[in-house]
Order: structure tokens, then sequence, then C-alpha cells
RNA sequence: GCCCCGAUAGUGUAGCGGCCUAUCAUACGAGCCUGUCGAGCUCGUGACACGGGUCCAAAUCCCGUUCGGGGCGCCA
């Protein structure tokens, strides 16, 4: 099926689109469209059928596929190849009649790359489903032996093997799944975030001062200056809601130069911030529990499937999240005989204690001023505590938010409060003096999200090429 | 920053003073068998992180170094 289409301002001209899709079009759902079912089919390109994509074709027909050797059988009259792509994985039969370098392929090393052509054969009886019945293989790229890493072997390796070979740990479909999961997770996040009137913005990640003290940022030298790695884009987006940009989000870099050394800390991560003007923590929270909802149900529409095949079965969770207040933590706690002290933060044991209180996501709001950075609210009338939140999956934070000091003199106050010099912060301060309106954000940390989804055992498992203490090769 | 633990073939492991010219699986190579599909069978290749020490004897015990895993703190 061919179409023809003008979406937004990108002119797509032409585009094939995909038999198994057909039926899955989704009206007025523009660029959810583009990103899954358009491809282009002009221009000179490789001809090419996903795995995947070849139950949709027709049986008999002459197709080409692309793909790593994933393994080989020689037998005595014929030979079969497995090939792989990302979609899935396809049997070749090899006939010494049909092919001119039966030879050559004998000497083949498992992951190398090929290009075959041939004749699909639906019904074959092969476990991959579809078979092709070869007439053409071409060798794109050899692969050495012995691999650092097997793709397809019985035994799991160290996940810092891993890790230095991650380009191979990719191919492998379940590691591969979480990157794809990961992206739909991000997308449907952004739609949601969209759809609410925010503006995509980009700020700095070199920066001269530190956001809440200056303890753990990573120094780099700029030129002559001595500058640090952002540790949050906290202080850039409340000044552009002095800025009058209303609503803003940032999908980017962190950097924490802390020397934990656990299995849900990372030294560079991906942090998805808002700040929403004339807003309260509770716009915020309303504004997070969709984000996540509708990246989760974007997660189930494009992978749900693949998911199940694995034995993971995602529910959506139902909004409102729901909330508890830091003092009826204490409160709950006590009854179970654990002592938790007021002003300060809860323990990973204290969490998970709190956390069997709840199915899934839960907010624990109205955090003492003691655990919470400068720039955060205290309650009006109660200020021993602030109008905070922390997102929290069991024992797992995921997002922390709240609504912000916008008062100039009150922001300075709290700076002296938390032992900091305000005339360090003269840029971010000045912006509270001529027009700043109240304000709410908060701070998602995306591949925690990711872990807590996938039931991942550590964040690293989350990212592509995790920096942490000791790692920044590759 | 504090505390625990580990390092043996390409990969994952067993062994924890002499029985170790080191086990098993997988990978790789050779052969046999075979429309195979976690293929099967036979044979083979391949390793004690590094440096010092203790001991008649060290993969094994001790110290140091390097690399790694985890808990706490801190956080997303």
């Amino acid at each position: 099926m061919l179409i023809s289409t003008r979406i937004g301002p990108w002119q797509v001209s032409q585009c094939r689109l995909l038999p198994s899709h057909e039926n899955k079009l989704k009206p007025f759902d523009a660029l959810w469209f583009i990103k899954n079912f358009i491809r282009p089919s002009h221009g000179a390109g490789m001809e090419r059928t996903l795995i995947r994509d070849l139950k949709g074709r027709k049986d008999g027909e002459e197709v080409t596929a692309y793909g790593w050797l994933q393994e080989s059988r020689k037998l005595k009259s014929v030979s079969f190849l497995i090939l792989r792509d990302h979609t899935g994985i396809l049997q070749v039969t090899l006939k010494p009649e049909n092919i001119g370098n039966m030879d050559e392929l004998a000497t083949l090393n498992r992951e190398s790359v090929l290009a075959v052509r041939g004749q699909l054969k639906l019904n074959a009886g092969a476990r991959s489903g579809v078979e092709i019945l070869a007439t053409e293989v071409k060798i794109l790229n050899r692969a050495e032996s012995p691999l650092p890493l097997g793709v397809i072997d019985p035994v799991e390796a160290d996940f810092d093997t891993r890790l230095n070979n991650r380009f191979i740990d990719t191919r492998k479909p379940d590691k591969n799944l979480i990157f794809r999961v990961e992206s739909s997770l991000l997308w449907g996040i952004r739609k949601y975030i969209m759809s609410q009137g925010f503006v995509e913005v980009h700020t700095p990640k070199i920066v001269a001062a530190a956001t809440e003290g200056g303890a753990d940022l990573f120094r780099v030298q700029y030129f002559e200056k001595n500058a640090f790695l952002n540790q949050s884009p906290q202080l850039y987006k409340e000044m552009l809601m002095s800025g009058g940009l209303n609503r803003v989000f940032e999908v980017g870099p962190a950097f924490r130069a802390e020397e934990h050394n656990t299995v849900r800390h990372l030294n560079e991560f991906t942090s998805i911030d808002i700040e929403m003007s004339f807003a309260d923590h509770n716009d915020a929270m309303s504004m997070l529990e969709n984000a996540v909802r509708s990246g989760i149900r974007e997660v189930i529409e494009v992978n749900g499937a693949e998911l199940r095949e694995k034995g993971k079965e995602l529910q959506l969770p139902e909004v409102p999240f729901p909330r508890i207040t830091y003092r009826e933590c204490i409160t709950y706690l006590a009854s179970k005989g654990i002592e938790a002290k007021f002003g300060e933060d809860f323990s990973p044991d204290h969490l998970r204690e709190i956390g069997k209180m709840f199915k899934d996501f839960y907010f624990i709001t109205e955090w003492p001023s003691s655990v919470r950075a400068f720039y955060t609210m205290p309650k009006p009338g109660d200020e021993e505590v602030t109008n905070s939140y922390d997102l929290q999956y069991g024992e797992k934070e995921i997002t922390s938010g709240a609504q912000r000091v916008h008062d100039p003199e009150m922001l300075e106050k709290r700076f002296r409060q938390k032992g900091l010099d305000p005339s360090a912060f003269e840029f971010y301060i000045r912006a509270f003096r001529y027009g700043m309106p109240p304000h709410a954000g908060w701070g998602l940390g995306l591949e925690r999200l990711l872990m807590i989804l996938l039931d991942l055992p550590n964040i690293r498992e989350a990212t592509l090429f995790p920096r942490d203490r000791t790692r920044i090769v590759p």
C-alpha cells in the first residue's frame, strides 16, 4: 500500500505502508503514525524485508533479508543458516545446487553479517516459522572468532563482560528490547507533556555554579575558567518561568560526582524535567502521574506483545496515584515498631516498609524543609514541611518535585538557612526580582522508571553505556 | 566517604595446602551421523589477575597492587 501525505511541517512525499501494519492505522495521531509505520519507498536504498514482516508476504515470493548469522548447521545434502535481525530470527535453507559460494559460506564465523535472497517458504516447519530457500547469500561483513561474548550461549556472561562488549550484548533480543521500550516510554511521556502546552528547551550542561551546593559536581576546564557539569537543569528552567516560556520541559543528561556504588545510581543519567508557571505542587503531581501513565500506555501499545512473549505483562496504572504525607509515613512506621525521626530522610528499609502499602506508584508528600533544596516552597501555615513530593515505586524513588519559592527575599533567606552564599547565585536570583510567577515542577529519572517498569535488577541494565564510579569506557 | 565480597580457558564455572601436567558446560577445530532447529556422538584446542611472602609443597594461606561485584550514606 502506497500513501502520500503531508503531516505538519514535514513533507512526506510517498511512503510504503508495511502489509502487517495496514489494519493498525490510528487516525489523527500523526507523529505516532510517522514513528511506527512510515518507511520511505523512494531513493536508492537497500531492498529489505524485516524478518518480522516476512510472515505478511506471499508464499513463494522472492525476498531479501539482512542480518547476523546466529548459527549454522551443516547437513549432508542441505545446510541451514539462522539469520537474526532486531525483529526476529529466520531459517535460511542452502541447497548446494542453488548456491554458488557454498565453500565460502562454510568458512563463516557466527555473527557475520549477511544478505540473503531467495524464495519465501511460509510453511516450512522451521521453528522460526518462515524460511527462505536461498538463491544468493552475500557476505557483507565477516565476524572474527572467538566472540568476546556469545549471543545465544546458554551461559550468561558477567555484567562487566557484557558492558565491555555492549555492541554484542544488545544483539540479544531481550537486551535490545529494553532500549526499544525506553524509546517508547519517553515518546509516550513526551506526547502527554506536549499535549499540555509545554515547550521543549535545552539548557547548558556546562555551568559556573552548582545547583544545590557544589560538593558533587564534576569539574571541567572551560578555557581559562573553572566550570562544572550540571547536576540538574533546575535553576535554568526556573529562570525560564520568569522568562515567560510558561511551561517548559527538557530531556537531557545530568551529572553527579557522588561516589555512590549501588544498583540504582549512575554518575550520568537522563533527566526528564518540567517546570510550569502559575501552578502548585498538586498541578505538577497531576502532570507527572499522567505523563508516566502515557509513557506506559505507549510501551504497552508498541512493545506489549513482545514483552508478553518474554513473560512481562505490563499494567496501565490508575490515576491519580495514591498520596501519603511524610508525617503519615512516620506514624505508620511507628505503628510497625520502626523508628523514623522527623526531619530525616527515610532509609531504604523504611521505604520498603512504606512501599508495602501500595500496589505500584505512590507519592510521598510534604517533606520537611530540612531534607529539601533551598528552592522548595514551605507549606503555608506549617513551615516545618514543604509543598514537595517524591514519586515512589516500592522503595525506589523515581521523581522529586515541588512547588518552588518565587519570592526573592524568601529565596535568599532559604539560601542562608542551607548554608549557601546567595551572591554565588546572583544570576539566578535576579530572575526573581523582576516578576517571577508562582511555579512548580519535577525531575524524573528515565533510567529509574525504565528499571522499575521492566523489573531490572540494576539501573545499568537500563543504560546503554553506563557511567558509574569506575566505568568511563566504552 | 564507610563496610562486606570476589578475580581459574573466548564465555560461565568446580576445586580452597600435596590426590591439579586443574572439573564441568558452552564456544572453537577435526571426524562420524543427520531436513536440522538447545541437534547427537567421538577426539582435540584452550585458564589459576599481577607482585611479594609463609611452607618440604601454594590455584588453594598471608600482605600489597590492579580490576570488579554489592550494602550503607546520598539521590533521580
